[in-house]
RNA sequence: CUCCCGUUCGUCUAGCCAGGUCCAGGACACUGGAUUUUCAUUCCAGUAACAGGGGUUCGAAUCCCCUACGGGAGACCA
């Protein structure tokens, strides 16, 4: 493997488009591990030569959810370094200095008004660090300016790849096929070729091809929205295209960046899986310590209407504590324990339907209505024994008693240990919704 | 059409470089069962893959070739 004995300089090098695609996340996400896993600088640079894109909003985008993920970067917009400028459209006079060098090698001529290189006619060979030896031959010259004077994205991509002295390359295997170009432009400037490392692109759900900004569940801000764990993103995200080995999955984001090696990059492309996504995110939600789960489920509460801004922490807490084991992703939250938080929640229909079917709830719900109004100890123990003297004299198992019970108190058929619902919810509610169950006839 | 890359359960992958311990391991999803308290948790079990064909070899998921299929690139976009 090539490797080069000056320290790791990566970079991300995003076209600001005014979306965070999750493809572009994960290169970025695998530039930064590479960094941290040996030291390295992680460069961030803005390839706004395409001059609409670059607004205030498209940067406010990327740079959040770069953030969001973590990925902080060493060198770049609002970071600095002795490289700059980050921003491409701020560099013309390094592009121009370059054409200049390359210009005097004689392999520059203008046609149409556009300015072309002209290629060697070898084969190159690109060191990639995911595949291996490949060699390409770029057949056609190519425009490097064109003709309103402004250089174009091979040109510019590699100069500033040498002007900031990056040494990895690690991008998208989309553009494998352009990296004959650039080889040849490394040569042709007298600069040290980086090692390149093309990574699987990762692939729509359904259908065919990659996964292009108007796929579902396609963009970083989608996933802050949904209030998704950013850890829990990122490790999954780590997964599309690599692998800790050992059958471990999840795992912390210091061991991946020990663990992480280009070499052990794979070279089929990997298709995006929601569902393993969900399941990913859930784990780290249910991993939560209380106090952080709080923190991040307060705004989901109040922000879907569920539960007042000034809400008592403790009250939270104690509902947090009873669910977390059964939680899936905090966007889940409002549905899953709403009715802790008003009165006014929905009910779900199949459950209804499916307590009417099997006796009478309204007569269920009496009979432990009348035990429970004479109890005082509303602990879990209390509660069971209560519930379970209800059941055995009437002769019935507990079992025929807690849907139509969860229902009357909850308007759905699951959530936490139902006895825990019952102690956290409080006598007085309790109560008054199983006499509300009871006057509406179920 | 040309060039480049790839191909292990439905999906993400381990194993491949250093061929035998792989009638292929894990995870998600799915199915069934358990926790005699429902349930989105937990636990157990099950279904399910080396693309096809030719070599090389005593022996190939692992090495070589061909075909098929998938992906990417082929702009005065990035």
């Amino acid at each position: 493997m090539a490797t080069t004995s000056s320290p790791v300089r990566v970079r991300f090098a995003p076209s600001p488009t005014g979306f965070f695609h999750i493809g572009s996340a994960r290169t970025a996400l695998f530039n930064w591990l590479y960094a941290k896993h040996t030291g390295g600088t992680f460069v961030l640079r803005v390839e706004d030569t395409d001059k609409e894109r670059n607004t205030e909003e498209a940067l406010r985008v990327l740079f959040e959810g770069m953030r969001w993920l973590g990925l902080d970067w060493d060198e770049g917009p609002e970071a600095g370094g002795n490289y700059g400028p980050y921003f491409q459209s701020q560099r013309a006079d390094v592009y121009d200095n370059y054409l200049e060098k390359l210009k005097a090698t004689g392999r520059v001529y203008e046609q149409d008004g556009a300015l072309y290189f002209k290629v060697s006619g070898e084969p190159q060979v690109i060191e990639d660090a995911v595949r291996g030896r490949v060699e390409r031959l770029e057949e056609k010259d190519f425009v490097i300016y064109r003709s309103n004077g402004t250089p174009v994205f091979h040109f510019v991509n590699v100069v500033d790849d040498i002007a900031m002295k990056i040494t990895h390359v690690i991008r998208g295997e989309d553009h494998l096929s352009n990296t004959s170009k650039h080889v040849e432009l490394f040569k042709a400037l007298g600069a040290e070729v980086p090692v390149f490392a093309h990574i699987p692109l990762i692939l729509k759900s359904n259908g065919p091809g990659k996964m292009s900004k108007r796929d579902e569940g396609a963009l970083i801000e989608d996933y802050q929205k949904r209030s998704f764990l950013p850890d829990a993103l990122r490790n999954y995200l780590c997964l599309l295209g690599w692998s800790p080995k050992e059958d471990r999955e999840i795992l912390p984001v210091g061991e991946i960046i020990e663990l992480f090696e280009l070499s052990d990059i794979n070279k089929n492309n990997a298709r995006f899986d929601e569902q393993k996504l969900a399941h990913i995110n859930a784990e780290y939600v249910r991993q939560l310590p209380i106090e952080t789960l709080a923190w991040h489920a307060r705004p989901v509460l109040t922000e879907a209407g569920l539960m007042a801004e000034d809400a008592s922490e403790d009250f939270l807490h104690a509902v947090l504590s009873i669910s977390q084991e059964k939680m899936r992703g905090l966007d889940s939250l409002p549905e899953f324990l709403g009715y802790f938080f008003t009165d006014d929640y929905a009910e779900d229909a199949k459950v209804r339907e499916k307590i009417f079917k099997k006796g009478d709830p309204c007569a269920r719900v009496q009979e432990a209505l009348m035990a429970l109004e004479s109890l005082e100890d509303f602990s879990e123990a209390s509660l069971e024994a209560c519930l379970q003297g209800v059941a055995e004299a009437s002769g019935e198992k507990i079992g025929s008693y807690l849907l139509p019970l969860r229902f009357a108190v909850s308007g759905v058929g699951v959530g936490p240990s139902f006895y825990s619902v019952l102690r956290v919810l409080g006598k007085d509610i309790v109560i008054r919704r199983l006499q509300r169950f009871i006057q509406a006839g179920g």
